[in-house]
DNA sequence: CGGAGTTGAAGATACGCATTATCAATCCGG
DNA sequence: CCGGATTGATAATGCGTATCTTCAACTCCG
């Protein structure tokens, strides 16, 4: 490390001044009181030599003095710039920007930490988090760990896309997705669906549950019947829908949705005339034989506003008051009809 | 903003271990000299309540120690990680974050940058600039001034993506276009070509200039015959091919090549048959005609990994040593030779 | 014209860490 | 057993900023 290069400082412009620190720093916070006070004169010459000198502060001074640093942390489990990662974490690194932008904060993103069994860890000894003023956490598996650490620190953070199940209230901002669950189900018993295979990948998230919860919940009121499948018997779907007599078939999400059709399409089975077809997930950008495909839209750029905006609320909170704010928000997602779900009129009840 | 909790500090380990906050510095930094010692006994005592407490070192007090950060700072003239700007700033962005990650290097996106005149500026008041042990500046239009208040400053930083042209000597690391559009232009000249034209959108910026420079010298040189056409003239282009007798039409880039191919087709000329395309930019994912469009496979991630070694390079060297460093670095772009030129046997010459 | 109040500004200090200088205790050789 | 070298560790200091406290000089009023 080469000795980093001296910069302009506070004394300084005093000294060029011919005043104190003090004053200097008084006149760069337009502080003025009955405590402390500067004529327009004085503060006219310091205004000129600050100019003159061209001076910056220096955030870590500012920071140690007990200042905020106009930084937020941006946490990911992942590599977040990859172009794998990208379609999930795109939306939402966009939001986060334009709503910084708009605050005016900076982003420092933790890609320095270290890799442990697959996931990064947000904690390591020389970890830069107290360096921001609060932090956005992303990804689909939070360590739990992790979580109550923060919140036992009275950190400032909000988890993005999880819904909390810890014992310690972790602010959060998710998706909804047991609203158009039900009302996508719901729709299509209206439409004269009656019995329907649910394909999903059989992971243990917390929006993973959330959609077979609402599904188990149509099925077992009786409003739509659903036999339940893992993604590892997609071949066998079309020996499935006939032997249950499935008129419908729900993934877990878009691209599950794809293979599904591609393995009905190939055992000649029409999508959708014979089998209608539907994702409980983002669609914008999906099809299926040329049709829109049925699903959701989730709002990820809001989803990121709606974070940046809670955890602005937090940080200007005392942590004392903390309980009494409402910390977990939910974004319903919006239903998208698509063309893939056709309704039985046949009507063969 | 609320008062921001206490953390372990060295002094209170120093309490607990019976020590004094200097033998808790000197045991995390694992420093042992002839001018402090600690035993083992002693650094294992100090060790036990380090784990006890927790203890994550603060990053603002280091720094204003002297020390590096292991941060480095990343700036773009616009929006990074809107979905528009994806296209060129992801791949540069992915190689970004690879590279950080192996150095165990944070990243601060200077999103609070203050808009003036449609751009960024990376310079004010409350810079967070100072916080970074090193910068990477992106986007195609840099404000030179600010390139060479960097350079006053000694302060190390990295230009992605611009070959330099003012007076200071900007570190930068870019693409040579020059050698590859060579490349691709004697080849046609080869292939039977001897009338071209070069669309261009009349921006400019030094990569423009770059391949603007390359054909006209091949045009000068009687290599290979140019008319050069602004791309508001595209709907002319089958006019202008059959006056000139053009072969051969060369995009400034990918997109551009589809713009002509659309215009081309839409005339009743045939491409690549009639006509042969090309473009000089990444190609990667644009197809024309079912084809693979003839053109340039640009390496941004290289160029990213490439750009932090030299920033590692610039950090860790004294600014007085500056001078006698290599600081800028060019990568060739890869000519993809594709499917949309085609061969002139039939020898008009 | 003398004390209370006001104005203008500087001094001292804290923030958390690293480093330099310093010092007491112990060891060793003669 | 005495003086220099070594060992083990601490006090002091600086980094740049903000804030709290202090203080001198001046003003005003009776």
């Amino acid at each position: 490390m080469s000795p980093r290069p001296r910069r302009v400082t506070q004394r300084e412009i005093a000294e060029l001044a011919g005043v104190s620190q003090t004053t200097v720093s008084v006149v760069l916070n337009d502080r003025d009181g009955s405590n402390v006070r500067v004529p327009e004169a004085t503060r006219a010459r310091v205004k000129a030599a600050i100019e003159q000198l061209t001076y910056v502060a220096d955030p870590a001074a500012r920071r140690l003095a007990g200042l905020d640093n106009q930084i937020i942390g941006v946490f990911t489990y992942e590599a977040a710039l990859s172009p794998e990662s990208m379609d999930f974490y795109g939306p939402l690194l966009n939001g986060i920007e334009r709503a910084a932008e708009q605050i005016g904060w900076d982003l420092l993103f933790f890609t320095s930490s270290p890799v442990e069994n697959g996931t990064r860890s947000l904690f390591h000894r020389k970890t830069r988090l107290r360096l921001t003023d609060g932090c956005v956490l992303l990804g689909q598996q939070m360590v739990a760990s992790e979580l109550e650490r923060l919140v036992a620190e009275q950190f400032p953070f909000v988890a993005i896309g999880r819904r909390d199940e810890t014992a310690a209230a972790v602010p959060y901002v998710a998706i909804d997705y047991v609203t158009p669950t039900t009302a996508l189900i719901d729709q299509a018993a209206a439409d004269g669906h009656q019995q329907a295979l649910y394909v999903h990948r059989g992971r243990d998230t917390p929006t993973a549950r959330d959609r077979r919860g609402a599904v188990e919940a149509a099925s077992a009121d009786g409003r739509l019947a659903f036999l339940l499948v893992g993604e590892e018997r997609i071949a066998d779907l079309p020996r499935l829908t006939r032997a249950t007599g499935a008129t419908l078939i729900i993934a877990e999400d878009a691209f599950l949705a794809e293979d599904v059709a591609h393995a009905l399409s190939g055992a000649g089975v029409a999508v959708p005339d014979e089998t209608s077809l539907a994702a409980l997930g983002e669609v914008r950008g999906h099809r299926v034989e040329g049709r829109a495909l049925a699903g959701f839209h989730v709002p990820r750029q809001q989803l990121a506003a709606e974070a940046l905006d809670l955890l602005q609320l937090l940080i200007t909170t005392d942590p004392q008051e903390w309980a009494g704010l409402d910390t977990e928000r939910l974004l319903v997602a919006e239903v998208e009809p698509g063309d893939t779900i056709v309704a039985r009129t046949d009507a063969s009840s």
